[in-house]
DNA sequence: AGAAAGCCTCGGCCGC
DNA sequence: TGCGGCCGAGGCTTTC
C-alpha cells in the first residue's frame, strides 16, 4: 500500500516525536534483516534523541544526536504513534491493529510508542541508509530532473518499469504509475526512449497533478483510475475496455482506447 | 487458489 | 572470451 503520499503522511505522524529521547527499540529479525544482526536496532538506538524526520521516496528517515534512522514500509506497513494511524487505516488488507503485527519500533523516555505495525514481514529498518541508491524525491520533481530520470531517446525499458526505478525517481508505486499514466494517455509498455516531446510533457504535467490531487484526496488509492481497476473493469473516461498487464513486474491495468 | 500497493537477487543478454 | 550494465523474472511473506 504505502507509496509515497503515505509515506509523507507517516512522516508527519513521526515529527511528533522529535525532541523526544529513546529508552528502548526493538526490531524482529525480518524487520532487521538489512542490518549487520538482529540486535542491532536495540542496541543502537538505546538513547538516541529525534532532532528531525526526513523523507526520501518511501524511505522514511528520522535524524538523532548519532546516527540516522530509517523506515521501510514494504507493501502493508503502518506507521503508529501510541497505536495511532499516520492515516485512515490500510486499504489493501486487514483495517485492524494486531499486537503480533507490530515487528519494530522504539520508545521513548515520555512513554510514548512509535511502532511498525506491517501483517506481512516487509517492512525493514534501517540505520544510516545509503540515500545515494534513490533517485529524486517524486514529491519534489522538478521537469528537468524528470526528464534527466527519463533519460536519453531510444529504446529502454517500459516507461511504466521506468517510472516504478527508485534509483531513478524515488516514491513512485505501481498505483501511482498507473494513474499518472492513465492520466496521460500513455500506454505503459512504450519504451521510456520513445516517448516523444509531446508525450513527455503531458506525463510530467500528469506527474505533478497526480501528486498534488491524490495527495489531497488522502492516497496512492484514489486515483481516477481506481473505480476500473478490477477484471472486467471499463475506462472511466471513455468507456473502453481496461487491460491487465504485468508490465515492470506488477500488474498494470490501461485503458485499451486513450493510453496508446 | 491466486494475487497483492515493495524490494532484493539472480541470471540472461547485449555491447564494448 | 571477459566483464559490466541493463533488464526481466522470480522469490520473499502473509493475508484475504
Amino acid at each position: 500500500m504505502p507509496e509515497v503520499l503515505e509515506i509523507e503522511s507517516y512522516r508527519r505522524l513521526a515529527e511528533r516525536v522529535v525532541g523526544a529521547r529513546v529508552s528502548r527499540g526493538w526490531a524482529d529479525e525480518y524487520a532487521a534483516k538489512k542490518l549487520t544482526a538482529p540486535s542491532a536496532w536495540a542496541r543502537v538506538v538505546a538513547g538516541l534523541t529525534i532532532t528531525a524526520t526526513d523523507r526520501r521516496g518511501k524511505l522514511l528517515v528520522l535524524q538523532t544526536d548519532g546516527v540516522t534512522l530509517a523506515l521501510r514500509f514494504g507493501m502493508t506497513g503502518v506507521l503508529l504513534l501510541d497505536g495511532e494511524a499516520g492515516l485512515e487505516g490500510l486499504f489493501y488488507g486487514p483495517h485492524e491493529y494486531r499486537s503480533d503485527w507490530v515487528r519494530a519500533g522504539l520508545e521513548f523516555e515520555d512513554g510514548r510508542s512509535l511502532v511498525v505495525h506491517d501483517p506481512r514481514r516487509l517492512a525493514r529498518v534501517e540505520i544510516d541508509p545509503d540515500l545515494d541508491e534513490l533517485g529524486v524525491d517524486a514529491l519534489a520533481m522538478s521537469r528537468s530532473a524528470f526528464d534527466a530520470a527519463l533519460g536519453a531517446r531510444g529504446e529502454g525499458p517500459a516507461i511504466k518499469a521506468r517510472l516504478l526505478d527508485q534509483s531513478r525517481i524515488a516514491g513512485v508505486g505501481n498505483l501511482l504509475a498507473d494513474e499518472m499514466l492513465f492520466r496521460a494517455g500513455i500506454d505503459p509498455r512504450t519504451p521510456v526512449g520513445r516517448l516523444d516531446s509531446a508525450q513527455r510533457t503531458a506525463l510530467y504535467r500528469a506527474f505533478t497533478q497526480t501528486m498534488r490531487t491524490l495527495g489531497r484526496r488522502g492516497g496512492s488509492h484514489t486515483g481516477d483510475h481506481m473505480v476500473s481497476r478490477f477484471p472486467g473493469g471499463l475506462c472511466p473516461r471513455d468507456g473502453g475496455a481496461m487491460r491487465i498487464e504485468t508490465i515492470g513486474g506488477r500488474t498494470t491495468y490501461f485503458c485499451s482506447v486513450h493510453q496508446r
